[in-house]
DNA sequence: TTCCAGGCGTATC
DNA sequence: GATACGCATGGA
């Protein structure tokens, strides 16, 4: 990784990130591609808009910000302290990683918010992708922001209605009273040992093992979290019947991502 | 019309 | 502990 600031912008260095498959991905709900090669998005409430200058060296251009922005937030919230690069060589000692990652190099785990990614995948369960960014688009419009849970506290499932999630309402609504409460808190589980994190967040009412590992994984940065959809059931047993290969050690979930896109768009 | 979507709560055995 | 079934909503 390597940057310079060219004005109002900065200028990045990245050959393992790709737009699309970072951004685009099913990790994160927010981010609207706003042309070729480009996406505008938000970290809490901080607005980027970030292109891609040259696909093949991998450089980025981040707009209208500045090297202390930068440091501060979209370094860490591109998880740019982790070498993807020493990842996927280590990913691909196994045969269907190496093919995973070949096929889409560019994913990177999103070192997102605690609350956005477990709220998110909350509203994820039992949903497809452009209904899970209509629900959340419309929570925050409604609050000009994406709403922390304290905001919240003030809805019920029956006064969130406006937001079209069905069901997931009140799951929602029980993950808002739980964390306003004090009976949880997302800083003490992001400490936890994982089974103990994963445990304390399924005592809110909608969230089972996947969305858990989900938060865990998106929201946490736990890259040992290793959370199993539809679609991951699908991997393990075509792949993987006798567990997991010993190569992805302690990163479990960003392997788990890079298999996730392989077997959705590159079979 | 019917099926499905980055699951989970509940009932039942 | 395992397995079936319903669930709000909307797009294919």
């Amino acid at each position: 990784m390597d940057y310079s600031v060219s004005g109002r912008d900065i200028i990045l260095h990245q050959p393992d990130f790709d737009l699309d498959e970072t951004l685009d991905c099913g990790q994160a709900f927010r981010w609207v591609k706003a042309g070729a090669d480009c996406y505008e998005g938000y970290y809490l409430n901080s607005f980027l808009r970030i292109s891609c200058e040259n696909k093949a060296e991998g450089v980025f251009r981040l707009h209208d910000t500045d090297e202390a922005d930068f440091l501060s937030q979209w370094y860490n919230y591109l998880d740019l302290s982790t070498d993807y690069g020493e990842l996927k060589a280590r990913f691909s000692e196994d045969e269907t990683l190496a093919k995973a990652c070949a096929f889409a190099g560019g994913i990177r785990i999103l070192r997102q918010d605690k609350w956005e990614a477990l709220s998110s995948f909350i509203i994820s369960q039992n949903n497809n992708i452009p209904r899970i960014k209509g629900i959340i688009g419309r929570l925050v419009e409604h609050y000009g922001g994406y709403p922390s849970a304290e905001q919240l506290a003030v809805e019920t499932a029956e006064s969130l209605g406006f937001l079209r999630a069905g069901f997931r309402a009140k799951y929602l609504a029980d993950a808002v009273g739980k964390l306003t409460s004090g009976a949880l808190d997302l800083d003490v589980i992001a400490a936890q040992p994982l089974e103990q994190a994963k445990q304390s967040l399924m005592s809110i009412k909608g969230v089972g093992p996947k969305v858990a590992m989900c938060a865990l994984l998106f929201g946490m940065h736990r890259t040992e979290a290793f959370p199993v959809d539809v679609w991951m059931k699908r991997a393990l047993e075509r792949w993987y019947p006798n567990g997991l290969p010993d190569c992805v050690k302690g990163y479990e979930g960003t392997a788990q991502q890079y298999l996730f896109h392989y077997i959705r768009h590159g079979l």
